[in-house]
DNA sequence: GGATTTCTGATTTACGTACCTCAAATATTG
DNA sequence: CAATATTTGAGGTACGTAAATCAGAAATCC
């Protein structure tokens, strides 16, 4: 049997109440007092009964998701999954409210952080865009004892407690290494198209492609990264425009969104049939998997991404270490024979 | 605020004491009365606080793991998952039992579920042999009211509750495209290594390789599959011999256990590279990914498996439905840059 | 030494559900 | 209609913890 809190105050001598005073922190006990109760705790092995404890106080865990608006199909399935978590709210014991920020505005991100009340948030996850100002403004509500977790991309240097998303430096060697076999000792060129090299994630997996490329494959010379603020329109004129100059390209890798775009800008070149990779399982980029278009897709669950989240927070907030096998995001790689 | 079942019995104008006969199911009430409970019950979205309903019946879980013993060293990481799920049952409020069986061996199975007590276990997870006895001894337990999943390997035909583990038809066909991909084009044999035909999950891994290849690599030709009982040695020898005996092997999928052997295989031949996929990520392919031995090992997280087999079996025994998203079980694909 | 202040104990209520008992109401049977 | 069986109500205790009150004990101050 578990012990209980009676256990632990018949062990250390005291009365309940005072076992109560220690276990949450409240004032009004003796400093030796304290560690007769301590050592109780650490001589049983106790653990609060979180559920029991959930129970008495009522306690919901008020969570805020902080995500960009804009048409990204990504950042939308993002949101049907955070809304997806509202709907179970009731039986995990949240309050979720989700904030949209314009994308790329680090100043409405502050905003909306600054605008929080710290002692009706228990937990806030963000899509960071890595600037000094968010830093400041996440730190700043860590110290008023508020959880921050960041989402899909980090915000190294600032204290959050957890990133809930992939190693994008090893997602862009996976793409590398993906495209260097795909072209099996080919020499030739291979477009690099990102969003915005402002964004931590998007800088990372270049970097981690074309580390791969220069060492392991060196005969494919690498074009761009292209930046296109992850407009589909703006991929679709970079992408033609690229393929249309340079006959020598049978690669391209979109590390960014905008996939509609790139897919456009292939199907108008019907007869080259260049090795694609992109990112994110999105319904555009599920069915150029099927149609033979991309020929795979590097992704993060972001279902996985948004419910790890959650319990990280709530994790947090109870003082709780997660599991950090359970919460660990993978790369995804995505054939269109494995697609979920 | 979520109802409760004060809500109810006023709902529905009847007491306490006859909701809470309603929703355990014990008897004593008229028809008439448990429709007026039940309507009450879904006017109202009253759901269960499992929580609260743990704690006062001071629930736990008993659940069983049978699992095949011997060296496959996949069954053993498998293992000590179940080793950490059992860390953390004081927790999860679950009391675990592992029992291993010989391999391959389905009287062996038969005989761990015949003996279960069905009063005393609310759930078993069993990495199953394909056989018709085992099929009729799972039924049996689950006319018996308890809560069956399959690990790793299904049990198709039998009423099971949930299978946790991949498809395999998809993961056979992710090899094949694969292997066709980094092949690119040059015609030649790809050898085929299984350990077992009569686990359905290598049937099934085969035939989806057979027929990628088959419909979208018909420059490549199938050798085997060789049944090597996941036994290492025979893996070896059997890589070893075909190898020798066939110069236009190019490429190798190994669908099933003994990496290590295949390993030894082709270090033995060292000038030849041929195309490697393996299953399972475990100290060996980790190893053979890292040195370019292996070109990509397609793996199914079984700590994912082993938390997602308790979180079903505790939904089911509560007579809720799991979170399918959730308990979705990746076919993963690994290069040495996105290995975990 | 008395008045404070600080600490501690004892006790109670509550959370939402399970499960028990006992009595009362209603339905069924002979 | 009485005797019996079935159904329902009312109320309580328990689970493990949180949180509150009040009274007493001990330490501190002047």
């Amino acid at each position: 049997m578990r012990p209980t809190v009676h256990d632990i105050a018949a062990e250390a001598g005291v009365s309940l109440a005072t076992v109560d005073r220690v276990l949450n922190g409240r004032p009004g006990v003796r400093r030796q007092t304290v560690e007769k109760v301590e050592t109780a705790v650490s001589r049983l092995g106790y653990v609060r009964d979180v559920m029991a404890a959930n129970l008495a106080r009522r306690r919901i865990y008020p969570l805020v998701f902080v995500i960009p608006a804009g048409p990204n199909s990504f950042m939308r399935v993002l949101e049907a999954e955070i809304a997806a978590a509202m709907g179970r709210s009731s039986v995990e014991r949240t309050s979720i409210r989700i904030e949209t920020v314009p994308p790329f505005d680090s100043g409405a991100i502050v905003r909306v952080l600054d605008a929080l009340d710290p002692q009706s948030v228990s937990g806030v996850a963000l899509v960071a865009t890595d600037t000094e100002e968010v830093r400041i403004a996440v730190d700043r509500l860590i110290d008023q004892g508020v959880q921050v977790a960041t989402l899909v991309s980090d915000l190294p240097g600032s204290r959050r407690v957890h990133f809930c998303g992939i190693d994008n430096i090893a997602a862009g060697r996976t793409a590398g290494n993906l495209i260097g076999r795909f072209c099996a000792g080919r020499p030739g060129k291979v477009l690099v198209v990102a969003g915005s090299l402002k964004l931590s994630d998007h800088m990372d997996r270049a970097s981690g492609f074309a580390a791969v490329l220069k060492s392991e494959f060196p005969e494919l010379e690498i074009i761009g990264p292209v930046e296109t603020n992850d407009d589909a329109d703006a991929v679709r004129s970079a992408v033609g425009a690229a393929l249309d100059a340079d006959p020598h390209i049978i690669a391209i890798y979109n590390l960014g969104a905008g996939n509609r775009g790139l897919i456009e800008a292939i199907a108008a070149r019907k007869p080259r049939r260049p090795a694609v990779i992109a990112h994110e399982v999105t319904r555009h980029s599920r069915q150029a998997l099927a149609d033979g278009v991309f020929d795979a897709v590097i992704n993060q669950d972001c279902g996985h991404e948004v419910r790890s989240a959650i319990r990280v927070l709530k994790a947090y907030a109870d003082g709780l270490n997660p599991l950090s096998a359970q919460e660990r995001i993978r790369i995804d790689v995505f054939l269109k024979d494995n697609l979920p």
